[in-house]
DNA sequence: GTCTATACAGCGATAGAC
DNA sequence: GTCTATCGCTGTATAGAC
């Protein structure tokens, strides 16, 4: 069990943190729904922003992961890009990255920020390596990466206030539209 | 003094609501950057809900009056839409009404979830009436409206996270090289 | 309409036994 | 490493005088 008190907390932590924010998220919260004791968070996690540290760090992680995989995987550029814009996502939930852009507690504290700001200069950075290999010289592939992802963050906004799926898919149909009239 | 505590109110918490979020702010705050006293808080707004409502209803109409008088102004309306895509904003900041949507308190309200709804809906329809005074057909148009709000508001997200304005400016150059290649 | 004083709950964290 | 008990503080709101 050594270890097992420890991932509880992080996962029930990320899944909270993914509903309501890293702020409004509270140490009893966690261990209440992941059943370690009271004891036990404050010992493996010794303050509340020790325990954000560790359940932001690893959803950047798994998040960056799981986008580079598909962006860097088989297939045509364009139709990886294409694949990975129109993913199947819960756009009414938001972003589990985007959305520590508005959590006071994420943007006060220098380390969150960090690894915040790391998971997307990483996933701009992939999209434009993509559009390289379609041809796109350097700086136009960064600026066009950048709407890229610009565009499913938006999508996420915009899904999130209309409490409907629908304005993610048609952000991303809308700016595929305009890829391909320039094919 | 009969209606400027309540002004005085309104307009702290619309500033500290940019700041730090909705749920983030106590009327505490509201009442020491705003000079009034917390007799008079609670007697203009029994409720911090009371207050977030006014203060949010506000910001929600300053907001879209503004893009709409920008998007509904005389010149081309390509031109209208390059400008308002283009506006000076303080992106690292964030979008005022977007942010909201990662707001605990307001995602939980059913009125404040309204009125951010209701902006985005209202403003991806002006920028659609845009798109069809260049002749473009209905969906086409609010696929495309959709995909220009959310470069915005994806563009606020990106600023905010890399703390540089560059991401919107790049976000925002990356569409319009899309939009003007079709032309 | 505004003031001062106060109530009460929940948050973040600690103490000390086992 | 985990438990129960408790602490100090702040957030939100109320009471009652002026």
């Amino acid at each position: 069990m050594t270890t097992h008190a420890r991932e509880a907390l992080v996962v029930t932590a990320q899944r909270l943190y993914a509903e309501k924010g890293v702020a409004a998220t509270t140490p009893r919260e966690v261990l209440e729904h992941s059943g370690v004791g009271q004891g036990s968070l404050y010992h493996h996690f010794p303050s509340k922003r020790d325990l954000a540290v560790a359940a932001v760090s690893r959803t950047v992680e798994e998040t960056l992961r799981s986008a580079v995989s598909q962006l860097e995987g088989t297939g045509a550029p364009d139709a990886r890009l294409a694949a990975y814009l129109e993913r199947p996502r819960d756009a009414v939930a938001g972003c589990r990255v985007g959305r520590l852009t508005a959590d006071p507690l994420v943007m006060a504290d220098a380390d969150l920020h960090t690894e915040v700001a790391a998971y997307f200069s990483n996933l701009i950075q992939t999209v434009a390596g993509v559009l390289r290999e379609q041809g796109l010289e350097a700086d136009a592939a960064r600026d066009r990466a950048t709407t890229a992802v610009a565009v499913v963050q938006g999508g996420y906004v915009l899904s999130r206030a209309l409490g409907d799926q629908e304005p993610m898919r048609a952000a991303v149909r809308g700016f595929l539209g305009l890829l391909e009239a320039r094919a």
